[in-house]
RNA sequence: GGUGGAAUGGCCGAGUGGUCAAUGGCAACAGACUGUAAAUCUGUCGGCGAGAGCCUACCAUGGUUCAAAUCCAUGUUCCACCA
């Protein structure tokens, strides 16, 4: 199937310079497609995924993509989507960031597959070396002032005084536009894609080229994911949903895709998962039988944590969530190894206490409450269980003889919410 | 540059000398019901404490007072109007 056609029909299209002669050129040739990354942070989180998926469809369909890492644009800061300057990163900061996105932008593409492989480009090894002369004479007399303000976030900001907007952010736009020319001149790259965001600068570098080159070249965009309840995707109450672990533990990862709700989840599977278009219609249509029963869920969930965290890593994830969610768990049963495993993917404190030891105390030194006056709360509220028994009493005492594998301890908190807590001898 | 105004708990926002750990709303958390949904209902929502109570908090620092989120002074930041 035309790529263009997977694109459309898995929902990574929202906006694209020229649909027809885009779905002609991907049906004639291989094309190269690029995305940039920028890195504020040294993690990607999950609203980064969505082009990146696109990326890695589009070299399944036999075509070849760039992930392009913002060492150079991100010492600059995009001014798209934002209201108000940014601060500057230093040159450190970016480099510890590069490295870590480096890192995971890895993942979801093949850098070893003959003709089609997979590129990471840094664009600060061309963007460093322009001169400020340069800029100004070769490129910036491409660019009209007088679109370049007419743009929404620009018109934005200079209208209200106090976000103001410096030369440095207002220039960006030169810079992607550069990569663009950049990668098209070296690696014939005919395509840049972005979240919808970016809509203004692919337009700025797609214009840019054909003015100065006559050449064809396109620009497509994603939706913007907002969930069913009109949240923006990707955010839960601790904040992004970042893809390195030591961020967001792979645990919560996985839970963080089973608990999307029954009106996304086929929109996420196309989305966020390889799954050919015909398995997630079956896998839908069960769901929908009995939805109860969380199928597709746990397949977008597991899915998705494979690809970032790897096989092991997903399956151990989703065995740990089905003991810890098994309404039958018997605690006492649980064996050694099974708590090994588990407590990798839980939170986890270990500490020395004197037995008979408070259930309070536990609960806060633990770190599964803030504070003791919120673990009282919780066990007032009926909230809490230690190894699957529920604590009424809030001065009750545990014996050493309740430490499961004669040295944990497994605190619910809520429904949803599991610490372990093992002790030293 | 001139003149007014504002700064309160995660956010919005009451309070204008004691009854204020501070009304209300949102968010959040817990419970019931469920499917680790949605909707709904109930409860909780600074720290320590079994409790009485104690401590820390209303931009900052000083001051007035038996008593200050509330009054005064200085500073900081923001907002409005005028130039």
């Amino acid at each position: 199937m035309n790529a263009f056609e997977i694109l459309k029909q898995r929902g990574y299209f929202e906006w694209c310079t020229s649909e027809e002669r885009l779905a002609q050129v991907m049906n004639d040739e291989m094309i190269t497609a690029y995305v940039g990354f920028d890195p504020t942070a040294d993690s990607l989180h999950v609203g980064h995924l969505i082009p990146l998926m696109a990326l890695g469809w589009l070299q399944k369909s036999g075509h070849r993509p760039i992930a392009l890492a913002g060492g150079g644009t991100g010492l600059i800061g995009d001014p798209s989507g934002k209201s108000k300057e940014r601060n500057l990163l230093t040159i450190e900061a970016m480099q510890h960031n590069i490295e870590g996105v480096k890192n995971q932008l890895k993942k979801f593409l093949n850098f070893d597959c003959g003709e089609n492989s997979a590129l990471l480009l840094n664009n600060y090894d061309w963007l460093s070396k322009f001169t400020f002369l340069d800029v100004l004479r070769d490129i910036g007399k491409f660019f009209s002032v007088n679109n370049l303000i007419a743009r929404e976030y620009i018109k934005s900001r200079l209208e209200d005084p106090e976000k103001g907007i410096s030369y440095t952010e207002f220039s960006y736009v030169l810079l992607q536009a550069m990569d663009f020319k950049y990668l098209h001149e070296n690696y014939n790259c005919k395509l840049q894609m972005g979240g919808n965001d970016q809509q203004g600068n692919l337009l700025a570098g797609s214009d840019y080229i054909r003015r100065t080159t006559g050449d064809e070249v396109f620009g497509l965009t994603q939706p913007l994911l907002l969930t069913s309840s009109g949240t923006k995707f990707g955010k839960t109450e601790a904040g992004a949903v970042w893809l390195d672990p030591e961020k967001t533990s792979p645990y919560k990862f996985y839970q963080f895709w089973f608990n999307t709700e029954d009106k996304d989840v086929e929109k996420l599977l196309k989305l966020y998962t390889f799954m050919p278009l015909d398995e997630i219609a079956a896998l839908v249509n069960e769901h929908n039988n009995a939805p109860e029963k969380r199928l597709a869920q746990k397949k977008l969930a597991l899915e998705v944590t494979k690809t970032v965290h790897g096989q092991e890593t997903a399956e151990s994830v989703e065995n740990v969530s089905a003991i810890l969610f098994n309404p039958n768990i018997d605690f006492s049963s649980v064996n050694e190894k099974t708590c090994e495993i588990l407590k990798s993917e839980v939170p986890y404190f270990e500490g020395a206490f004197d037995f008979p030891a408070g259930v309070i105390n536990l609960i806060s030194a633990s770190g599964a409450c803030e504070s003791n006056g919120e673990a009282k709360r919780a066990i007032r509220q009926g909230g809490v269980s230690i190894n699957g028994k529920k604590i009424t009493d809030e001065h009750e005492n545990l014996n050493q003889d309740s430490l499961i594998c004669g040295k944990y301890l497994f605190i619910r908190i809520g429904r949803k919410k599991f610490n372990m807590v093992g002790i030293k001898k």
